[in-house]
DNA sequence: GAGCCTCTGTTACGAACTGTTACGTACTGG
DNA sequence: CCAGTACGTAACAGTTCGTAACAGAGGCTC
């Protein structure tokens, strides 16, 4: 998982690359017969502040999240990737802005036929809460790592989630592929850019990691990096299917 | 409102102090015919990890909601106070341990019972929704603070959103009652308690507030601390009726 | 109710960490 | 291939932390 955000998706319900869950094709079925939206890298799919009229589901891509404060900081709430939902949990408005990272293809469900088709589905509505309580857990999560962990434990954290997130963990070596670009790290971690290039450097040297190029990370010494992320995630309830993942090629 | 979870009750719904709003009198009665129970200051109501059997409401008092990490650190998720509800946003265990902070008194529902009730009943199912995206938001709103602001300006968010919950923002002097401890506020924040201690006595000799003793806070400058805040909360949906207030007489 | 005791809170100062600024390098896209 | 952007590194500055000493409030005993 994703630190917190980076895998608000599925609590109960998984997300297989090729639908084989009853429980996800459920869920994925609503999306199924909808046209695909494509929007380029960085390109905003709504703000914060539009009315929440629709949910989302990432067909192929990354997309971060994020709100700027009035003096121009920006803090980016989450990630959200291949297979995931977006705009579930708003009510009325959006409470943060989402734009693509990747070229992305999404499709597009109205909030108001999301509500007729879960009337009276209770299986449908029983999924669509856990996918809430889901993003709930995960923001916590996120909450103790800004507010308890250091600069390389984030980092570390960040790192091991994404492991976990998309299957990496599972195999020898383990390879994550990151679309986001340094600064969006940063300002999802709470740290600077130039910090996150430190921790990042410090862990390569210390044996922890490899970096090749900028968005391809190797975990070297898992254990190790598990630890220093304060093993938040062991006591998680992560162990689930990894959802589809982009392939590495993404400009920037 | 607070930070973020010191105020994640009612988005749409209201609790004022003597139940005349009739959205709120829905949920109240869910609760108003069971029995209380009471817990001593520092008293646990439940654990991390527990199978999460029942919701709370809190008919008095104020606790603390956090986890701890494996090397001992404390994290304060939030905090609940009187006519604020707890263990709605979890799902199969507690994902964090409730805390008496003062002595409280609160009434039980069980989860099973919950769900029985709101079976059909798609005004119910509403109110809980949106008690559950109130969380969200409130969760994402503590990222930002944990994420981008510096302490000062955490210190100065979590006076501003106590006074806007407690509606004591809405009297003149504006003064707030903080039944934590200093450690706890150091949790909450993701501060150390000497940090707290200093950022107050600066707010203090800067003019911007007044300590009257341990527990109790004046805001001069209230404009002030709201722009220190980064002014988070004015564009937030926390237009609402005050909960009721735990008298000022919590000991330590 | 006086006095002692313990816990919480406050302040000071040095250490560690993170942010800031600046500059050089590598990658990307035209 | 070139220009622009993103990235990495280093030196310096600022903030926060950690330790420690002290002050104050509340509770307890007598």
């Amino acid at each position: 998982m994703y630190t917190s955000h980076l895998l608000p998706s599925a609590s109960s319900a998984t997300f297989p690359a090729f639908g084989l869950s009853s429980e996800a094709l459920t869920l994925e079925s609503l999306f199924a017969s909808l046209p695909v939206d494509k929007f380029a890298a960085g390109e905003g799919v709504f703000w914060e502040g539009d009315a929440a009229s629709d949910i989302f589901q990432i067909a192929e891509g990354c997309l971060r999240l994020y709100r700027i404060l009035p003096d121009g900081r920006r803090a980016i709430i989450g990630f959200r990737f291949a297979g995931e939902m977006l705009g579930l949990s708003c009510e009325g408005t959006y409470c943060y802005t989402a734009e693509a990272v990747t070229p992305i293809r999404l499709r597009r469900l109205s909030r108001a036929r999301l509500r007729a088709m879960s009337e009276g589905d209770g299986q449908l509505q029983s999924l669509l809460l856990a996918k809430v309580f889901e993003e709930i857990r995960a923001a916590q999560q996120h909450i103790v790592v800004l507010g308890q962990l250091g600069a390389e434990e984030r980092a570390a954290h960040f790192l091991v989630s994404a492991a976990r997130r998309t299957g990496a963990d599972r195999k020898r070596p383990v390879v994550i592929e990151l679309p986001m670009t340094r600064q969006d790290i940063a300002d999802y971690l709470g740290l600077t850019i130039e910090t996150v290039c430190r921790v990042m450097s410090k862990l390569k040297r210390d044996g922890l990691v490899t970096l090749e190029g900028r968005h391809r990370v190797i975990l070297v010494r898992v254990a190790d990096l598990q630890q220093l992320a304060g093993e938040l995630d062991s006591a998680e309830p992560w162990e689930r299917q990894a959802s589809p993942w982009c392939p590495p090629q993404w400009p920037h």
